[in-house]
DNA sequence: AGTTCAAGTGTTATAATATAACACTTGAAG
DNA sequence: CTTCAAGTGTTATATTATAACACTTGAACT
C-alpha cells in the first residue's frame, strides 16, 4: 500500500503548478522556461531551498544557467506570492495559501530544517496595540520562529 | 537652547555602554578593544548598520581591521542580547531592552530607514493558538514589519 | 504579414555578506 | 610563574546577490 502522505504532497504540487499557469495566463505574464522550472524546483523541495541549490538543480534541466536566471525567477514568484523568502535562512519556500497575504509566519526547526507556514493574515493585536501611538503604516511583515519540531525535540 | 532629544539619545548611549561594561565584568567576559568599539559604533548609529559599515568605521579607530574582527564582535553582542540582527536588511541594531528576550519585533521604515523596536516578550497569542496542535517548541523569534513611518507617509 | 516595443533572457563581471582555518596573544586561576 | 581557555590577527575563500548590456520573444498594432 502506498503512503498516502506522498499522494497528498503530489496533489498539492500539481495544484500549485496549475495555479501558477492560471495566474500567468490571467495576468498576461509569461510562464517562461526558467520561471516554470524554478517554481517546480522550489515546490518539489519541501524544505526551504537556497538560491544556489535551485541553480544547481536547474542545471540538470537547462544548459549552464547563471545566478541572475534563478534570482529573476525567484523575484517574479516572490512578488506574486508564490514563494516566500525565509530571511533567517537565506532560503526560499513555496507558499500554499489560496490568497494574497502581506504577512507570513514560519516555524523553523533548527534540527531537521523543516518549516511550517502558518497562514495568519492580520498583524497580531498585541503588536498593533503597542504601536497605536507610533502611527506607522505597515506594508509587509514577516515572523520567523525558530525552535524544535515535535519529531526533533 | 539645546535640543533635548540628543541629550536623551546620548544618555541612552552612555547607559548602554555602562551596561555592557557591567555585563562583561559580572560574567567574566573580556571587554576587548574590538568588542568595545564595535558596540560603540552600533549604538552610535541610531539606524541599523551593516557589518561592512561597522568595519569601515572601526578602521578609523583600529589599524586595518578585517571582517572576522567585526563579525566576531557582532556575534558576541548578539548572543548576549546587546544587538539584534535585522534579517531583512542584513543589518545590526542596538537593543535597549533592560532584560533578555528571546523574541524581537521591528518596525522598519522603507523610506527613511528608521527602525523602532517594540519590546514584546511573548509570542502573540494568535500565533501560539494556531500552533497548539503542532507541538513545536519555540526558541527564538523575530518579527519584522516594513512600511512607512509617520514622518515619511 | 510586417512593425514595434515592453517584457524577458543570456552572459560577463563583480558587489556584498560571511566564515574557515591557523598561528599567535592574553589574562586570570591555580 | 605556569597553564590553558578565551580571544585576536590574518589570509584566503565561501556564499549570496546584483549591475550592466546585448539579444530574443511575443502579442498588440497597423
Amino acid at each position: 500500500m502506498l503512503n498516502s502522505y506522498f499522494n497528498i504532497v503530489n496533489m498539492k504540487k500539481n495544484l500549485l503548478e496549475k495555479k501558477a499557469e492560471d495566474f500567468c495566463s490571467k495576468n498576461r505574464f509569461q510562464l517562461t522556461t526558467p520561471r516554470k522550472y524554478v517554481l517546480k524546483i522550489v515546490i518539489a523541495s519541501r524544505k526551504p531551498i537556497k538560491a544556489y541549490e535551485i541553480l544547481k538543480k536547474l542545471g540538470k534541466i537547462l544548459v549552464n544557467p547563471k545566478p541572475p536566471t534563478v534570482y529573476r525567477a525567484i523575484e517574479f514568484w516572490q512578488k506574486n506570492n508564490f514563494i516566500h523568502r525565509i530571511e533567517s535562512l537565506n532560503s526560499y519556500f513555496a507558499c500554499e495559501a489560496e490568497h494574497l497575504h502581506s504577512g507570513s509566519q514560519f516555524l523553523i526547526c533548527d534540527d531537521c530544517g523543516k518549516v511550517i507556514e502558518s497562514h495568519i493574515c492580520e498583524i497580531p493585536k498585541v503588536i498593533t496595540d503597542k504601536l497605536k501611538n507610533k502611527t506607522f503604516t505597515p506594508n509587509r511583515w514577516n515572523l520567523e520562529i525558530s525552535g524544535s519540531c515535535n519529531e526533533c525535540s
